[in-house]
RNA sequence: GUGGGUAUAGCUCAGUUGGUUAGAGCGCAGGAUUGUGGCUCCUGAGGCCGAGGGUUCAAAUCCCUUUACCCACCCCA
């Protein structure tokens, strides 16, 4: 609603912008895919595809889900139209709504939005650092304080089998201290365990082993190489080596922006590195690293710094039918250039008609009535200075938009 | 899925141990010199007290049910 629509565009635009300066095109995605490329993608031991889709059954009896995040649709579109055949590295980004079936609270809703971006072909850290950095641009240019970048590495196919079993092992040791949803997804996906938030697991967890004394040579020069550009651009970060995403394709960098004014649901931006889903989905081996912005974490966190619209420039004021016949094309021309004027179509007096303008902030008024139709000649009167002056009838249109165009 | 909270004017909220025409601030409308705004003053409009049921001589107030929203757990953006 407005004022707020004015400002979510106003960011969006400049999501848009900054992205496609950076070489990315927007992809326009399904809202509703068939469940199983969610529970292919997202992993079908996680609390998204297990409890949180908005799934049904359509007329053929084929099961559909109203999309819970965009990555899966986009490796979709990727694969299904060849993209990787057009062009080695294709960098697309969308906006729009996502569905969750959870409760509700601060920061979180049912049906909210997302700005959201993948680079597909592009194995190397330079290209996990570029997309990291612009991020903080982004928060930076919308002067978005108080952002934490946390940051870690899952390991590869390579490393992270032998780590898994490592960190199984332990845990264990130790599965009377876990609570039942660690020990319940202990089999399939154990690293969960790190970023449980129950006080029990956390202490049972304090001394496990961590990937990144695990990871292989490749992972570990490819976090070590991300690193050090981002310290070259002088983005702020820190290694939380118990980042575990509840999206089970992540390989390698994964990575949060957190902001600590948004309470519990404190994550406004997230993402990684996959390079096996797109193969996993049925495509061609193809490395890719995504993100996707809570838009309305973010607006939180945007505050009123965005200015919303701006106030429209003359106020006219007619007195009496005549005037009111003589304004309207005047202000149905000027306002289809951009919208500059206001005009009442009420019969309304003098004094309410300035309370108005001066409400809209405007800073001319212009008033036509009866004894301005007897000398010929309008009241332009500037409302800041109080300064009145006389303009011509006949001229009222160029004269209101030379006054536009001085200011 | 679990727990807690809120619901009264357009908005933010008061409303005592149940008591008769339900209040304030802000906003809105009109007026205080006939055709000149911001400040001030006066006046006014606007409420089925979320919905349904119950207790009572009497319910915004107590009880039950329900709906919506909020916050937290969980999960994630």
């Amino acid at each position: 609603m407005p004022p707020e629509s004015f400002r979510w565009r106003l960011v969006e635009d400049k999501f848009r912008n900054l992205l496609e300066g950076y070489g990315f095109a927007e992809l326009r995605l399904a809202l509703l895919e068939p469940t199983e490329l969610f529970a292919r993608s997202i992993g079908g031991e996680t609390d998204i595809v297990e409890k949180e889709m908005y799934t049904f059954l359509d007329r053929s009896d084929r099961s559909l889900t109203l999309r819970p995040e965009g990555t899966a649709s986009v490796v979709r579109a990727y694969n299904q139209y060849s993209l990787g055949k057009i062009s080695e590295i294709n960098k697309l980004y969308y906006v729009g709504p996502m569905f969750r079936y959870e409760r509700p609270q601060k920061g979180r809703y049912r049906q909210f939005n997302q700005l959201g971006a993948e680079v597909f072909g592009e194995t190397s850290f330079y290209q996990d650092a570029e997309t990291l950095v612009m991020l903080a641009q982004f928060f930076h240019a919308l002067s978005v304080k108080g952002v934490e970048l946390h940051l870690n590495s899952l390991g590869c196919e390579a490393c992270r089998p032998a780590f898994r079993d490592h960190l199984k092992a332990y845990l264990d040791e130790r599965q009377e201290a876990l609570c039942g949803d660690c020990r319940r997804r202990m089999a399939e996906n154990p690293l969960r365990a790190l970023d449980c938030k129950n006080p029990q697991c956390r202490e049972a967890v304090a001394d496990a082993p961590l990937i990144n004394d695990a990871l292989c040579d490749g992972c570990r020069q490819h976090f070590i190489g991300l690193c050090g550009l981002l310290e070259d651009a002088g983005v702020d970060y820190q290694v939380n080596p118990k980042l575990v995403r509840g999206l089970d394709y992540y390989t390698r960098t994964t990575f949060e922006f957190l902001a600590g004014d948004l309470g519990a649901q404190n994550a406004v931006a997230a993402g990684g590195r996959y390079d096996r889903l797109v193969e996993e989905l049925g495509g061609k081996a193809t490395p890719a690293f995504g993100f996707a912005i809570g838009f309305e974490r973010l607006m939180m966190l945007v505050g009123s710094s965005v200015t919303p619209l701006a106030s429209p420039f003359v106020a006219l004021i007619p007195l009496g039918e005549e005037a009111l016949r003589r304004l309207f094309p005047i202000h149905l021309e000027l306002n289809c250039q951009a919208a500059v004027t206001t005009l009442s179509f009420q019969q309304k007096s003098l004094k309410s008609q300035l309370k108005k303008a001066d409400k809209d902030g405007v800073t001319y008024a212009l008033i036509v009535g009866p004894d301005e139709f007897s000398q010929g000649e309008a009241i332009c009167r500037n409302m800041r200075t109080k300064e009145q002056t006389k303009i011509p009838l006949n001229r009222l249109g160029e004269a209101l938009r030379e006054l536009y165009h001085e200011c």
